[in-house]
DNA sequence: GACCAGGCACATC
DNA sequence: GATGTGCATGGT
């Protein structure tokens, strides 16, 4: 990027549609981190119905969720679909945080972002988008989080080519913007309201607020980009 | 009934 | 290293 910076004129752009997000949709660091594994792959609606039903349960802390055997786990968090995993997958984090910091949150949080980094993803379950996630809106370490409708969207409108990595597309979006916890955690979710609301709504963007670039520039070119469907990667 | 949703690990070539 | 597949619910 660099000239013009796009990335941070669709940021303006996006903030000027949506207004400001307030994200994460969750009180807690702690409600952070359990919905950061409930939601992958999976809708925003269905995670909130597995925290409120872990919540209904009495043990939605770390040690009540420690102390819960997976198969009970499973069944709590039935509505966020693939259970059984995501029951082991919370089990395997709760296990590091006891292993690891006593089960103290506050210590895990204050531990140095890169390193937290390297030894989330060392947990079983707890890829890049999740670490990267739980770092942003849990620690509010300033890193960006990459999901699928930033891969989709970007590159779709061309602004990265669609086969670009996690990390790739990571190291773009950091370089082109100021190291700023505040601003990336407002694109990730202007990001995702924009691919989950407008994109939706009007697949064909004839009035996104991204502009089409395909690597250079092009004013003036009206380009119909389908967003919604992932059928279309 | 098909398609989709804020991934990740693992198998196989 | 690239590609394919299982995991599963609830909404449209």
């Amino acid at each position: 990027m660099g000239k013009g910076n796009h990335l941070v004129e669709i940021y303006n752009s996006l903030f000027k549609h949506f207004g400001p997000q307030h994200w994460w949709p969750g009180e807690t660091p702690f409600e952070v981190i359990i919905g950061a594994i409930l939601t992958q792959n999976t809708s925003w609606d269905n995670v909130e119905k597995a925290i409120a039903s872990l919540k209904e349960s009495g043990r939605f802390t770390p040690h009540g969720l420690y102390n819960t055997q997976a198969d009970i786990l499973a069944r709590l968090i039935k509505s966020s679909g693939y259970f059984n995993i995501k029951a082991k997958r919370l089990r395997n984090f709760l296990s590091f945080l006891f292993n690891e910091y006593g089960g103290d949150l506050g210590r895990m949080l204050k531990e140095d972002g890169l390193v937290l980094r390297h030894r989330l993803l060392d947990v079983n379950g707890i890829g890049p988008e999740t670490a990267d996630s739980i770092l942003l809106y849990a620690a509010e370490y300033p890193i960006f989080v990459v999901d699928a409708y930033t891969k989709r969207i970007f590159s779709r409108h061309g602004y990265i080519p669609a086969d670009a990595t996690y990390h790739q597309i990571q190291e773009l979006f950091m370089k082109s913007l100021s190291g700023d916890t505040y601003l990336y955690n407002e694109y990730h979710a202007l990001i995702v309201r924009v691919g989950k609301e407008l994109c939706k709504k009007n697949p064909f963007c004839s009035d996104c607020p991204i502009e089409y670039d395909l690597y250079k520039p092009r004013k003036n070119v009206t380009v119909n980009v389908k967003c919604q469907s992932s059928k279309f990667k």
